[in-house]
DNA sequence: CGGGTTTTCGACTTATTATCGAAAACCGGG
DNA sequence: CCCGGTTTTCGATAATAAGTCGAAAACCCG
Protein backbone atom coordinates (compact mmCIF):
# COMPACT_ATOMS: atom_id res chain seq x y z
CA UNK A 1 0.00 0.00 0.00
CA UNK A 2 1.07 3.38 -0.14
CA UNK A 3 2.62 5.16 2.66
CA UNK A 4 0.82 7.15 4.94
CA UNK A 5 1.67 10.71 5.13
CA UNK A 6 -0.91 12.13 7.97
CA UNK A 7 -2.30 11.63 10.96
CA UNK A 8 -5.24 8.50 10.79
CA UNK A 9 -5.98 5.33 10.50
CA UNK A 10 -6.03 2.61 7.83
CA UNK A 11 -8.44 0.10 7.14
CA UNK A 12 -9.23 -3.21 5.80
CA UNK A 13 -12.21 -2.80 3.12
CA UNK A 14 -14.52 -4.98 1.64
CA UNK A 15 -17.07 -4.81 -0.88
CA UNK A 16 -20.37 -7.25 -0.28
CA UNK A 17 -22.96 -7.56 -2.79
CA UNK A 18 -26.57 -7.73 -2.58
CA UNK A 19 -27.72 -9.78 -5.43
CA UNK A 20 -31.19 -10.03 -5.93
CA UNK A 21 -33.54 -11.83 -8.66
CA UNK A 22 -37.20 -13.15 -8.49
CA UNK A 23 -37.13 -17.05 -8.35
CA UNK A 24 -40.83 -18.56 -8.48
CA UNK A 25 -42.53 -16.14 -7.37
CA UNK A 26 -40.36 -14.89 -4.22
CA UNK A 27 -37.38 -12.13 -4.15
CA UNK A 28 -34.36 -14.08 -3.21
CA UNK A 29 -30.79 -13.28 -2.34
CA UNK A 30 -27.28 -15.01 -3.16
CA UNK A 31 -25.61 -16.13 -0.14
CA UNK A 32 -22.69 -18.76 0.66
CA UNK A 33 -22.26 -20.66 3.42
CA UNK A 34 -19.26 -20.03 5.33
CA UNK A 35 -17.14 -23.10 6.15
CA UNK A 36 -15.01 -21.60 8.91
CA UNK A 37 -15.34 -19.15 12.15
CA UNK A 38 -16.70 -16.67 12.47
CA UNK A 39 -20.49 -17.50 12.08
CA UNK A 40 -19.43 -21.07 10.68
CA UNK A 41 -22.28 -22.50 9.08
CA UNK A 42 -23.90 -18.98 8.93
CA UNK A 43 -24.84 -17.86 5.68
CA UNK A 44 -23.04 -14.78 3.78
CA UNK A 45 -23.35 -12.10 1.20
CA UNK A 46 -20.87 -12.74 -1.64
CA UNK A 47 -17.85 -10.49 -1.72
CA UNK A 48 -14.57 -9.13 -0.96
CA UNK A 49 -11.34 -7.13 -0.03
CA UNK A 50 -10.84 -4.17 -2.27
CA UNK A 51 -7.32 -4.15 -3.74
CA UNK A 52 -4.64 -2.02 -3.79
CA UNK A 53 -5.62 -0.28 -7.11
CA UNK A 54 -8.86 -1.19 -7.54
CA UNK A 55 -11.91 0.62 -7.60
CA UNK A 56 -15.03 -0.64 -5.76
CA UNK A 57 -17.19 -1.21 -8.87
CA UNK A 58 -14.54 -2.96 -9.92
CA UNK A 59 -13.53 -4.70 -7.11
CA UNK A 60 -16.82 -5.79 -7.01
CA UNK A 61 -17.19 -7.39 -10.17
CA UNK A 62 -14.24 -9.36 -9.60
CA UNK A 63 -15.59 -10.69 -6.15
CA UNK A 64 -18.66 -11.51 -7.74
CA UNK A 65 -17.68 -13.63 -11.12
CA UNK A 66 -16.47 -15.88 -8.50
CA UNK A 67 -20.02 -16.67 -7.98
CA UNK A 68 -21.99 -15.83 -11.16
CA UNK A 69 -21.23 -14.91 -14.62
CA UNK A 70 -20.97 -11.25 -14.63
CA UNK A 71 -23.25 -11.05 -17.69
CA UNK A 72 -26.14 -12.54 -15.94
CA UNK A 73 -25.74 -9.05 -13.89
CA UNK A 74 -28.56 -6.33 -15.36
CA UNK A 75 -27.93 -3.56 -12.65
CA UNK A 76 -25.40 -2.59 -10.05
CA UNK A 77 -25.71 0.21 -7.53
CA UNK A 78 -23.61 1.85 -4.53
CA UNK A 79 -25.90 0.72 -1.66
CA UNK A 80 -24.07 2.12 1.62
CA UNK A 81 -21.01 1.61 3.44
CA UNK A 82 -20.73 0.31 6.92
CA UNK A 83 -18.40 1.07 9.15
CA UNK A 84 -19.53 -0.16 13.24
CA UNK A 85 -16.05 -1.20 14.27
CA UNK A 86 -17.32 -4.01 15.91
CA UNK A 87 -19.21 -5.53 12.83
CA UNK A 88 -16.42 -8.69 12.17
CA UNK A 89 -15.34 -9.77 15.61
CA UNK A 90 -12.07 -10.44 14.41
CA UNK A 91 -10.78 -6.82 13.37
CA UNK A 92 -11.70 -3.55 12.01
CA UNK A 93 -13.23 -3.82 8.90
CA UNK A 94 -15.23 -1.04 6.71
CA UNK A 95 -17.49 -2.58 4.24
CA UNK A 96 -19.35 -1.03 1.23
CA UNK A 97 -22.44 -2.80 -0.35
CA UNK A 98 -23.72 -2.65 -3.51
CA UNK A 99 -27.56 -4.29 -4.98
CA UNK A 100 -27.05 -6.06 -7.58
CA UNK A 101 -30.04 -7.33 -9.76
CA UNK A 102 -30.21 -10.16 -11.90
CA UNK A 103 -33.07 -11.14 -14.34
CA UNK A 104 -35.88 -13.83 -13.50
CA UNK A 105 -35.44 -16.75 -15.91
CA UNK A 106 -31.89 -16.37 -15.48
CA UNK A 107 -29.72 -19.76 -13.71
CA UNK A 108 -26.35 -18.87 -13.24
CA UNK A 109 -24.42 -22.01 -12.08
CA UNK A 110 -23.07 -21.60 -8.77
CA UNK A 111 -20.38 -23.13 -6.47
CA UNK A 112 -21.20 -25.66 -4.27
CA UNK A 113 -21.54 -23.06 -1.33
CA UNK A 114 -23.88 -20.86 -2.54
CA UNK A 115 -27.14 -20.83 -2.87
CA UNK A 116 -30.94 -18.62 -3.25
CA UNK A 117 -32.17 -17.67 -0.62
CA UNK A 118 -35.75 -16.27 -0.20
CA UNK A 119 -36.02 -12.84 1.48
CA UNK A 120 -38.79 -14.07 3.59
CA UNK A 121 -37.79 -17.12 5.20
CA UNK A 122 -33.26 -16.29 5.44
CA UNK A 123 -31.19 -18.46 7.35
CA UNK A 124 -28.77 -17.53 10.26
CA UNK A 125 -27.02 -15.11 8.51
CA UNK A 126 -23.68 -13.66 9.32
CA UNK A 127 -22.25 -10.27 10.13
CA UNK A 128 -24.41 -7.60 9.57
CA UNK A 129 -25.58 -9.14 6.56
CA UNK A 130 -29.17 -9.61 7.48
CA UNK A 131 -29.64 -5.41 7.86
CA UNK A 132 -27.74 -4.97 4.67
CA UNK A 133 -30.19 -7.26 2.51
CA UNK A 134 -33.05 -5.42 4.33
CA UNK A 135 -32.01 -1.96 3.10
CA UNK A 136 -31.25 -3.39 -0.23
CA UNK A 137 -35.01 -4.71 -0.48
CA UNK A 138 -36.02 -1.26 0.89
CA UNK A 139 -34.01 0.33 -1.96
CA UNK A 140 -35.17 -1.81 -4.89
CA UNK A 141 -38.78 -1.34 -3.76
CA UNK A 142 -38.78 2.12 -3.63
CA UNK A 143 -37.08 2.76 -6.72
CA UNK A 144 -39.53 0.14 -8.53
CA UNK A 145 -42.14 2.54 -8.33
CA UNK A 146 -40.49 5.78 -9.39
CA UNK A 147 -38.18 4.16 -12.13
CA UNK A 148 -37.78 2.12 -14.58
CA UNK A 149 -35.39 0.13 -12.39
CA UNK A 150 -38.21 -2.93 -13.46
CA UNK A 151 -35.97 -4.25 -16.67
CA UNK A 152 -33.39 -5.15 -14.07
CA UNK A 153 -35.76 -7.88 -12.98
CA UNK A 154 -37.70 -8.64 -15.73
CA UNK A 155 -36.28 -10.67 -19.08
CA UNK A 156 -36.13 -9.32 -22.17
CA UNK A 157 -39.65 -9.61 -23.04
CA UNK A 158 -42.24 -10.33 -20.93
CA UNK A 159 -46.31 -10.54 -20.86
CA UNK A 160 -48.18 -8.13 -18.49
CA UNK A 161 -48.85 -10.82 -16.34
CA UNK A 162 -45.28 -12.49 -15.88
CA UNK A 163 -44.34 -8.57 -15.22
CA UNK A 164 -46.98 -8.40 -12.47
CA UNK A 165 -45.59 -11.15 -10.61
CA UNK A 166 -42.12 -10.18 -10.79
CA UNK A 167 -43.23 -6.50 -9.14
CA UNK A 168 -45.58 -8.67 -6.83
CA UNK A 169 -42.48 -10.42 -5.91
CA UNK A 170 -40.17 -7.60 -5.48
CA UNK A 171 -42.93 -5.25 -3.75
CA UNK A 172 -43.89 -7.80 -1.15
CA UNK A 173 -47.88 -7.40 -2.06
CA UNK A 174 -50.34 -8.35 -4.58
CA UNK A 175 -50.21 -5.90 -7.82
CA UNK A 176 -53.15 -5.15 -9.93
CA UNK A 177 -52.31 -5.72 -13.86
CA UNK A 178 -54.58 -3.41 -14.88
CA UNK A 179 -52.95 -0.55 -13.40
CA UNK A 180 -49.31 -1.91 -14.30
CA UNK A 181 -49.92 -2.12 -17.66
CA UNK A 182 -51.72 0.94 -18.16
CA UNK A 183 -49.08 3.05 -15.91
CA UNK A 184 -45.78 1.94 -17.06
CA UNK A 185 -46.88 2.13 -20.71
CA UNK A 186 -48.11 5.64 -20.10
CA UNK A 187 -45.09 6.44 -18.37
CA UNK A 188 -42.91 4.85 -21.48
CA UNK A 189 -41.52 2.62 -19.23
CA UNK A 190 -42.17 -0.62 -21.36
CA UNK A 191 -44.07 -0.76 -24.74
CA UNK A 192 -45.74 -3.89 -26.83
CA UNK A 193 -43.95 -5.77 -29.11
CA UNK A 194 -45.56 -7.56 -32.19
CA UNK A 195 -45.53 -10.76 -30.70
CA UNK A 196 -47.50 -12.67 -28.46
CA UNK A 197 -46.73 -15.38 -26.12
CA UNK A 198 -48.75 -18.67 -26.90
CA UNK A 199 -51.61 -19.68 -23.97
CA UNK A 200 -51.61 -22.21 -21.54
CA UNK A 201 -52.40 -25.20 -21.99
CA UNK A 202 -55.97 -24.63 -20.41
CA UNK A 203 -56.70 -21.98 -23.37
CA UNK A 204 -57.17 -17.76 -23.41
CA UNK A 205 -56.24 -15.03 -25.17
CA UNK A 206 -52.44 -14.92 -25.79
CA UNK A 207 -51.00 -12.01 -24.29
CA UNK A 208 -48.85 -9.54 -25.74
CA UNK A 209 -45.43 -9.48 -25.15
CA UNK A 210 -43.70 -6.37 -23.82
CA UNK A 211 -40.47 -5.14 -23.47
CA UNK A 212 -38.63 -2.13 -21.28
CA UNK A 213 -38.08 0.87 -23.80
CA UNK A 214 -34.73 1.65 -21.94
CA UNK A 215 -32.29 -0.45 -20.17
CA UNK A 216 -30.70 2.62 -18.37
CA UNK A 217 -31.75 3.51 -15.12
CA UNK A 218 -33.89 6.10 -15.47
CA UNK A 219 -36.61 9.09 -13.06
CA UNK A 220 -40.21 8.30 -14.30
CA UNK A 221 -42.16 9.49 -11.75
CA UNK A 222 -43.50 12.90 -12.04
CA UNK A 223 -41.57 14.35 -9.24
CA UNK A 224 -41.45 17.82 -10.40
CA UNK A 225 -43.38 18.69 -7.24
CA UNK A 226 -43.96 22.16 -7.12
CA UNK A 227 -44.03 23.05 -10.54
CA UNK A 228 -43.04 26.60 -11.96
CA UNK A 229 -46.18 28.62 -12.77
CA UNK A 230 -44.98 27.45 -15.91
CA UNK A 231 -43.80 29.73 -19.17
CA UNK B 1 -4.50 -0.67 12.92
CA UNK B 2 -5.36 -4.12 13.70
CA UNK B 3 -3.20 -6.79 12.39
CA UNK B 4 -4.44 -8.48 8.92
CA UNK B 5 -5.03 -11.74 9.18
CA UNK B 6 -5.95 -12.34 5.37
CA UNK B 7 -4.95 -11.41 1.97
CA UNK B 8 -6.06 -7.46 0.44
CA UNK B 9 -4.70 -4.29 1.10
CA UNK B 10 -5.64 -1.32 3.55
CA UNK B 11 -6.88 1.61 2.98
CA UNK B 12 -6.76 5.55 4.31
CA UNK B 13 -10.12 6.21 4.77
CA UNK B 14 -11.93 9.78 5.29
CA UNK B 15 -15.15 11.41 5.67
CA UNK B 16 -16.55 14.48 4.00
CA UNK B 17 -19.05 16.71 4.46
CA UNK B 18 -21.28 18.31 2.16
CA UNK B 19 -23.21 20.72 4.21
CA UNK B 20 -26.25 22.89 2.43
CA UNK B 21 -27.78 25.90 3.04
CA UNK B 22 -29.78 28.16 1.25
CA UNK B 23 -28.40 31.57 1.83
CA UNK B 24 -29.79 34.76 0.32
CA UNK B 25 -31.86 33.02 -1.96
CA UNK B 26 -29.38 30.96 -3.21
CA UNK B 27 -28.34 27.33 -2.09
CA UNK B 28 -24.68 27.27 -1.01
CA UNK B 29 -21.95 25.02 0.23
CA UNK B 30 -19.41 25.18 3.19
CA UNK B 31 -16.19 24.68 2.11
CA UNK B 32 -12.67 25.73 2.97
CA UNK B 33 -9.81 26.89 1.24
CA UNK B 34 -6.50 24.66 0.78
CA UNK B 35 -3.65 26.47 2.31
CA UNK B 36 -1.12 23.77 0.34
CA UNK B 37 -0.82 21.41 -2.25
CA UNK B 38 -2.19 19.50 -3.72
CA UNK B 39 -4.58 22.12 -5.20
CA UNK B 40 -3.00 24.72 -3.09
CA UNK B 41 -5.78 27.58 -3.12
CA UNK B 42 -8.53 25.56 -4.45
CA UNK B 43 -11.56 25.43 -2.00
CA UNK B 44 -12.34 21.60 -0.44
CA UNK B 45 -15.19 19.79 1.45
CA UNK B 46 -14.65 19.75 5.20
CA UNK B 47 -13.82 16.62 6.86
CA UNK B 48 -11.18 14.21 7.86
CA UNK B 49 -9.52 10.57 8.25
CA UNK B 50 -11.46 8.06 10.09
CA UNK B 51 -10.51 7.37 13.83
CA UNK B 52 -9.44 4.07 14.28
CA UNK B 53 -12.16 3.41 16.41
CA UNK B 54 -14.86 5.35 15.21
CA UNK B 55 -17.71 4.30 12.91
CA UNK B 56 -18.54 7.20 10.02
CA UNK B 57 -20.83 9.23 11.42
CA UNK B 58 -19.20 9.73 14.40
CA UNK B 59 -16.12 10.69 12.90
CA UNK B 60 -17.69 13.06 10.37
CA UNK B 61 -19.65 14.79 13.44
CA UNK B 62 -15.99 15.06 14.76
CA UNK B 63 -14.45 16.78 11.84
CA UNK B 64 -17.62 18.81 11.16
CA UNK B 65 -17.44 20.30 14.62
CA UNK B 66 -14.36 22.09 13.80
CA UNK B 67 -15.86 24.04 11.37
CA UNK B 68 -19.70 24.47 12.60
CA UNK B 69 -21.67 23.67 15.42
CA UNK B 70 -22.75 20.51 15.58
CA UNK B 71 -26.13 21.62 16.89
CA UNK B 72 -26.73 23.55 13.15
CA UNK B 73 -26.50 20.80 11.62
CA UNK B 74 -30.70 19.81 11.05
CA UNK B 75 -29.99 16.39 8.97
CA UNK B 76 -27.42 14.14 7.90
CA UNK B 77 -27.19 11.04 5.85
CA UNK B 78 -24.59 9.43 3.76
CA UNK B 79 -23.97 10.40 0.23
CA UNK B 80 -22.21 7.64 -1.36
CA UNK B 81 -18.59 5.83 -1.01
CA UNK B 82 -15.50 7.35 -3.65
CA UNK B 83 -13.12 4.91 -4.44
CA UNK B 84 -11.03 5.95 -7.99
CA UNK B 85 -7.06 5.26 -6.68
CA UNK B 86 -6.31 8.31 -8.34
CA UNK B 87 -8.75 10.94 -6.30
CA UNK B 88 -5.67 11.86 -4.24
CA UNK B 89 -2.47 12.29 -6.27
CA UNK B 90 -0.14 12.12 -3.50
CA UNK B 91 -2.20 8.64 -2.21
CA UNK B 92 -4.44 5.98 -2.94
CA UNK B 93 -7.77 7.44 -0.31
CA UNK B 94 -11.28 5.93 -0.06
CA UNK B 95 -13.50 8.76 0.45
CA UNK B 96 -17.19 8.57 1.94
CA UNK B 97 -19.42 11.41 1.76
CA UNK B 98 -22.19 12.70 3.46
CA UNK B 99 -25.11 15.21 3.08
CA UNK B 100 -25.43 17.85 5.56
CA UNK B 101 -28.24 20.32 5.67
CA UNK B 102 -28.62 23.53 7.67
CA UNK B 103 -31.42 25.12 8.55
CA UNK B 104 -31.87 29.05 6.38
CA UNK B 105 -31.46 32.19 8.87
CA UNK B 106 -28.36 30.48 11.44
CA UNK B 107 -25.15 32.02 10.64
CA UNK B 108 -22.55 29.61 12.59
CA UNK B 109 -19.61 31.70 13.33
CA UNK B 110 -16.42 30.22 10.61
CA UNK B 111 -13.22 30.28 10.95
CA UNK B 112 -10.89 32.14 8.91
CA UNK B 113 -10.21 29.56 5.80
CA UNK B 114 -13.92 28.53 5.73
CA UNK B 115 -16.61 29.90 3.69
CA UNK B 116 -20.12 29.52 2.22
CA UNK B 117 -20.31 29.12 -1.68
CA UNK B 118 -23.05 29.44 -4.14
CA UNK B 119 -23.40 26.14 -5.82
CA UNK B 120 -24.18 27.70 -9.41
CA UNK B 121 -20.69 29.52 -8.53
CA UNK B 122 -18.27 27.61 -7.35
CA UNK B 123 -14.67 28.73 -7.05
CA UNK B 124 -11.76 25.97 -7.98
CA UNK B 125 -12.88 22.57 -6.17
CA UNK B 126 -9.87 20.18 -4.96
CA UNK B 127 -10.19 16.47 -6.06
CA UNK B 128 -13.40 15.31 -6.98
CA UNK B 129 -15.12 16.99 -4.78
CA UNK B 130 -16.77 19.29 -7.48
CA UNK B 131 -18.79 16.05 -8.47
CA UNK B 132 -19.38 14.93 -5.12
CA UNK B 133 -21.19 18.19 -4.81
CA UNK B 134 -23.58 17.55 -7.62
CA UNK B 135 -24.66 14.25 -6.48
CA UNK B 136 -25.57 15.84 -2.87
CA UNK B 137 -27.14 18.64 -4.79
CA UNK B 138 -29.05 16.03 -6.98
CA UNK B 139 -29.89 14.13 -3.84
CA UNK B 140 -31.10 17.13 -1.98
CA UNK B 141 -33.77 17.90 -5.29
CA UNK B 142 -35.14 14.45 -5.50
CA UNK B 143 -35.74 14.11 -1.53
CA UNK B 144 -37.47 17.28 -1.46
CA UNK B 145 -40.10 16.25 -3.53
CA UNK B 146 -40.89 13.13 -2.05
CA UNK B 147 -40.10 13.61 1.59
CA UNK B 148 -40.22 15.94 4.30
CA UNK B 149 -36.46 16.98 3.79
CA UNK B 150 -37.64 20.61 4.11
CA UNK B 151 -37.62 20.39 7.70
CA UNK B 152 -33.84 20.70 7.51
CA UNK B 153 -33.90 23.46 5.14
CA UNK B 154 -36.26 25.79 7.13
CA UNK B 155 -36.36 27.61 10.39
CA UNK B 156 -38.71 26.20 13.22
CA UNK B 157 -41.46 28.41 11.95
CA UNK B 158 -41.79 29.73 8.66
CA UNK B 159 -44.40 31.32 5.96
CA UNK B 160 -45.60 30.12 2.82
CA UNK B 161 -43.49 32.86 0.84
CA UNK B 162 -41.02 32.14 2.71
CA UNK B 163 -40.94 28.42 2.39
CA UNK B 164 -41.30 29.06 -1.36
CA UNK B 165 -38.12 30.91 -1.84
CA UNK B 166 -36.12 27.89 0.49
CA UNK B 167 -37.44 25.66 -2.39
CA UNK B 168 -37.28 27.34 -5.39
CA UNK B 169 -33.36 28.21 -4.45
CA UNK B 170 -32.96 24.09 -3.55
CA UNK B 171 -34.92 23.43 -6.02
CA UNK B 172 -32.91 25.61 -8.68
CA UNK B 173 -36.77 26.65 -10.40
CA UNK B 174 -39.50 28.65 -9.16
CA UNK B 175 -42.21 27.24 -7.03
CA UNK B 176 -45.52 28.12 -7.03
CA UNK B 177 -46.11 29.03 -3.57
CA UNK B 178 -50.42 28.47 -3.76
CA UNK B 179 -49.13 24.32 -4.72
CA UNK B 180 -46.73 24.01 -2.12
CA UNK B 181 -48.97 25.08 0.59
CA UNK B 182 -51.75 23.07 -0.47
CA UNK B 183 -49.51 19.71 -0.95
CA UNK B 184 -47.42 20.24 1.93
CA UNK B 185 -50.59 20.59 3.81
CA UNK B 186 -52.21 17.58 2.94
CA UNK B 187 -49.57 15.34 3.02
CA UNK B 188 -49.19 16.62 6.16
CA UNK B 189 -45.67 17.31 6.29
CA UNK B 190 -46.49 21.41 7.33
CA UNK B 191 -49.19 22.41 8.95
CA UNK B 192 -50.17 26.02 10.44
CA UNK B 193 -49.43 27.56 13.39
CA UNK B 194 -51.33 29.79 15.31
CA UNK B 195 -49.22 32.84 15.04
CA UNK B 196 -48.86 35.50 11.49
CA UNK B 197 -46.22 37.27 10.35
CA UNK B 198 -46.32 41.28 10.66
CA UNK B 199 -46.44 42.38 7.07
CA UNK B 200 -43.77 44.02 5.16
CA UNK B 201 -43.55 47.97 5.07
CA UNK B 202 -45.32 48.00 2.10
CA UNK B 203 -48.44 46.80 3.61
CA UNK B 204 -50.17 43.27 3.09
CA UNK B 205 -52.28 40.59 4.16
CA UNK B 206 -49.79 39.19 7.08
CA UNK B 207 -48.93 35.40 6.24
CA UNK B 208 -49.85 32.58 8.93
CA UNK B 209 -46.54 31.16 10.15
CA UNK B 210 -46.43 27.45 9.40
CA UNK B 211 -44.07 24.69 11.36
CA UNK B 212 -43.21 20.84 9.99
CA UNK B 213 -44.92 18.46 11.43
CA UNK B 214 -41.98 16.31 11.95
CA UNK B 215 -38.70 16.63 12.21
CA UNK B 216 -37.66 13.24 10.89
CA UNK B 217 -37.36 11.89 7.78
CA UNK B 218 -40.25 10.28 6.28
CA UNK B 219 -41.28 9.61 2.77
CA UNK B 220 -44.54 11.44 1.95
CA UNK B 221 -45.36 10.68 -1.64
CA UNK B 222 -48.15 8.35 -2.74
CA UNK B 223 -45.32 5.89 -4.01
CA UNK B 224 -47.56 3.29 -3.34
CA UNK B 225 -47.95 2.52 -7.08
CA UNK B 226 -49.42 -0.64 -8.61
CA UNK B 227 -51.31 -0.72 -5.27
CA UNK B 228 -53.16 -4.23 -4.71
CA UNK B 229 -56.52 -4.73 -5.51
CA UNK B 230 -57.40 -3.62 -2.02
CA UNK B 231 -59.28 -5.60 0.17
C1' DC C 1 -69.71 -25.26 -32.04
C1' DG C 2 -70.01 -24.27 -26.94
C1' DG C 3 -68.18 -23.97 -22.30
C1' DG C 4 -63.97 -22.67 -19.87
C1' DT C 5 -59.89 -19.64 -19.50
C1' DT C 6 -56.89 -15.69 -19.78
C1' DT C 7 -55.87 -11.23 -21.58
C1' DT C 8 -57.15 -6.73 -23.17
C1' DC C 9 -59.55 -2.63 -23.15
C1' DG C 10 -63.16 0.87 -22.63
C1' DA C 11 -65.85 3.55 -19.28
C1' DC C 12 -66.14 5.31 -14.98
C1' DT C 13 -64.77 6.88 -10.26
C1' DT C 14 -61.57 8.70 -7.24
C1' DA C 15 -57.36 11.12 -5.98
C1' DT C 16 -53.96 14.34 -6.80
C1' DT C 17 -51.95 18.37 -8.96
C1' DA C 18 -52.22 22.80 -11.58
C1' DT C 19 -54.36 27.27 -12.76
C1' DC C 20 -56.89 31.31 -11.96
C1' DG C 21 -58.93 34.96 -9.90
C1' DA C 22 -61.45 36.96 -6.22
C1' DA C 23 -61.55 37.95 -1.34
C1' DA C 24 -59.09 38.90 2.96
C1' DA C 25 -56.14 41.67 5.61
C1' DC C 26 -52.78 45.00 6.09
C1' DC C 27 -50.12 49.68 4.96
C1' DG C 28 -49.76 54.80 4.14
C1' DG C 29 -51.55 58.93 2.63
C1' DG C 30 -55.01 62.29 1.58
C1' DC D 1 -61.78 57.41 7.69
C1' DC D 2 -61.87 56.14 3.11
C1' DC D 3 -58.83 54.63 -0.87
C1' DG D 4 -55.43 52.78 -3.84
C1' DG D 5 -51.47 49.63 -3.38
C1' DT D 6 -49.66 45.23 -1.62
C1' DT D 7 -49.34 40.52 -0.14
C1' DT D 8 -51.51 36.40 1.39
C1' DT D 9 -55.22 33.11 1.41
C1' DC D 10 -58.65 30.39 -0.45
C1' DG D 11 -62.45 28.68 -3.32
C1' DA D 12 -63.71 27.08 -8.03
C1' DT D 13 -62.40 24.70 -11.80
C1' DA D 14 -59.46 22.31 -15.09
C1' DA D 15 -56.06 18.87 -16.01
C1' DT D 16 -53.68 14.78 -15.07
C1' DA D 17 -52.92 10.44 -12.82
C1' DA D 18 -54.42 6.32 -10.62
C1' DG D 19 -57.80 2.71 -9.22
C1' DT D 20 -62.08 -0.19 -10.21
C1' DC D 21 -65.11 -2.85 -12.88
C1' DG D 22 -66.89 -5.55 -16.21
C1' DA D 23 -67.52 -6.74 -20.90
C1' DA D 24 -65.31 -8.13 -25.15
C1' DA D 25 -61.51 -10.50 -27.46
C1' DA D 26 -58.97 -14.50 -28.44
C1' DC D 27 -57.59 -18.90 -27.45
C1' DC D 28 -58.03 -24.05 -25.59
C1' DC D 29 -60.45 -28.53 -25.62
C1' DG D 30 -63.83 -31.90 -26.48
Amino acid sequence: MASISRPGGSFYHEVLAVVLQVRRGCLHVLLWRRARPPFEGAWALPGGPLGADERLGTSLGRHLAAKVALTEIAQLEQLETRSDPDRDPRQREVATAYLALVAAGLDPCLPADTAWHPLDRLPAVAFDHGSIIASARDRLRAKLSYTNLGFALAPPVFTVAELRDLYAAALGHPVSATNLQRILVRRGVIAPTDEVAPPSAAGGRPATRYRFAERELRVTNPLAAFRPPSP
